[in-house]
DNA sequence: ATAAACATTGCAAACGTTTGCATTTATCTC
DNA sequence: GAGATAAATGCAAACGTTTGCAATGTTTAT
């Protein structure tokens, strides 16, 4: 085993060219013969030579690496490990992958603030795939005022000097509102946080859905998480009984905790109360009873914020894009 | 907004002084007057200055970025949206940032066959955390002989010439399946894939339960999807009814795809089922009846991952270590 | 006051690529 | 077969840090 590393000045003495010749050779420029191309790049091979990224980065200023930042509030416990996001993350890693991009996973503790210094013109990344809008968004506009290659994902309706991929989550709350209404709901809970922000516009598709049916409101606000859900679900049919007869939840994780909430007191789902979640997670299919939901196609999403920052790289000004929503049926709202 | 960007020499000529003095500086040498690097730091402060990282690395040599390589089998459907995997990452990226690392998130794609090579003396990270053994371990095994810091999750009473962190699944299994024994089970399934790494071991635990209660062994292949779990359970109540009284499963999503299948076709859990999983995550608790598990504390085991692989860093050889695991007794096993 | 020790800073080389330009070698034209 | 064009390769500078060593300035000991 050949323990030392192998550079391309050794490669080129072994072959007796110059350094140029096999650099060039290795990136497949035309203006090496074919012949010499192919020889050196078995050479390559046969030594299990791999260029020194660093020195290459340096040289040409691009990385090929793009930062991924998973950015939650500080407040809420959504956390890091919501798998929702993390599926978008292993999606974004395979479309990144697919285009030879690496992915630099990052949260909002390592990279403070300043994103476009502490990746860009610190050469960490080429680019930055921001997970989430949170509540606040002035770290990504300032991001996006240094003019740095920057996509997000989040709700794309929001008013931004950044595109924003997403799914359309007015509709997805309208569509699972409608359709609890169609299957006879009354007294529609909305459970979820209506200040964050893909959340708002769920909660906008509700409100419009109600409103066309002239229901009334009632808004629960929580964190979105399984466990405030079933907290929540739990005191209101304590103090207040059961007062409603249909859930739409803001995530399917809030759902399920909804779930259990309700299966714990003999709630009948969806007999006595319907329920809707949104993202399709693997889970809602896996839970009994299955939860109906509003699917957000990932993985189109993923391959679509890598098409949109790799045009950003060749100087592309790209629009923020919607992407279509699916309302999934399963036993949870059928009745 | 300053849009050039801004390097150590501009610092230099901005201050005054050589860009030796504000390298050291920065980089809190002590040959630097304290007054000076107070100076300069609060110069970089105030323009925003990042180091480029490019060429940092090429002159130390060093990166301060570590791959994560998420190791799965092509050929099993165990997909990378896998929760519990993707868990162990999210821990492992919170311990990488509080040691000042950043991840480089990879999977088997990416980094064909030699990992030494690309991710090592292509100065793309200063070592490798393998997450899940799989089935194969010849990838880890060659870059283990390269001499390259490494470090794996796994099962760590695997005979390797590599440090592995894991839980003890081993033990695991067998408290999985005494318990159900002790709740008056008599015919357990076991529900998982024996060839697989860390399940082997699991498999080994259930084994050893059974034999000292002189129980007979139903082992049940399968991928370790909930999907082909679900598919299973089914086919076998079908089939061959309900001849077993228990499941130990590999892993909580395969329990939940197996309650899925139970609940389906009325079969009580835990009166006619008992249920016990290996992982314990989010669902577990929120499933209904919450999932009895195996709880697997990847906090802690992530802390020791990066631990051990900065003490390869300094040459140190480590050794492998195991994990406590804990039975956490829900409603899916008491009866 | 002088030499020696120390504290502080600067000089310049090095890390391993890539690439504009110069140079060599092969091919073509008449 | 000579001159001109085209094809293939080499030279050397540059990317922005870090660091061994030299150089300067300052203090201490004699």
């Amino acid at each position: 085993m050949n323990n030392k590393k192998i550079k391309l000045a050794d490669l080129a003495k072994l072959a007796g060219v110059s350094t140029s010749t096999v650099s060039r050779a290795l990136n497949n420029n035309p203006l090496i013969k074919q012949e010499t191309r192919d020889k050196l790049q078995q050479l390559a091979k046969k030594h299990n030579f791999s260029l020194n990224t660093a020195a290459s980065r340096l040289r040409t200023q691009k990385t090929n690496v793009v930062a991924v930042i998973i950015n939650l509030d500080e407040q809420t416990e959504q956390s890091i490990g919501d798998p929702f996001l993390l599926k978008v993350v292993s999606e974004i890693n395979l479309a990144l992958n697919q285009q030879g991009l690496e992915l630099l996973l990052s949260n909002s503790i390592m990279a403070q603030g300043d994103w476009a210094n502490y990746f860009i013109n610190g050469r960490r990344a080429d680019g930055i795939i921001v997970v989430g809008q949170g509540k606040n968004q002035t770290n990504i506009e300032a991001a996006a005022d240094a003019g740095i290659p920057l996509v997000v994902w989040g709700d794309p309706k929001t008013q931004s000097n950044y595109p924003i991929v997403g799914s359309d989550n007015y509709l997805g709350g309208l569509q699972a509102s409608t359709h609890l209404i169609e299957h006879g709901a009354k007294n529609i809970l909305f459970l979820g946080d209506p200040e964050h922000g893909e959340i708002s516009e769920r909660h906008r598709g509700y409100a419009a859905a109600l409103a066309t049916h002239k229901l009334e409101q009632h808004v629960i606000s929580i964190d979105i998480t399984s466990r405030s859900a079933y907290q929540a679900i739990n005191q209101l049919l304590r103090e207040k009984g059961l007062y409603f007869d249909a859930i739409m939840a803001c995530s399917d994780m809030v759902a399920l905790g909804a779930m259990k909430a309700l299966k714990e007191r003999y709630v009948s789902i969806p007999n006595d109360v319907a329920l809707v979640g949104f993202d399709d997670i693997a889970m809602a299919d896996i839970s009994h009873p299955s939860l109906s939901t509003i699917k957000q196609n990932t993985q189109f999403a993923a391959t679509l914020l890598v098409k949109k920052l790799i045009q950003q790289f060749s100087g592309e000004k790209v629009e923020s894009q919607v992407i279509d929503i699916e309302l999934i049926t399963r036993q949870s709202s059928k009745r």
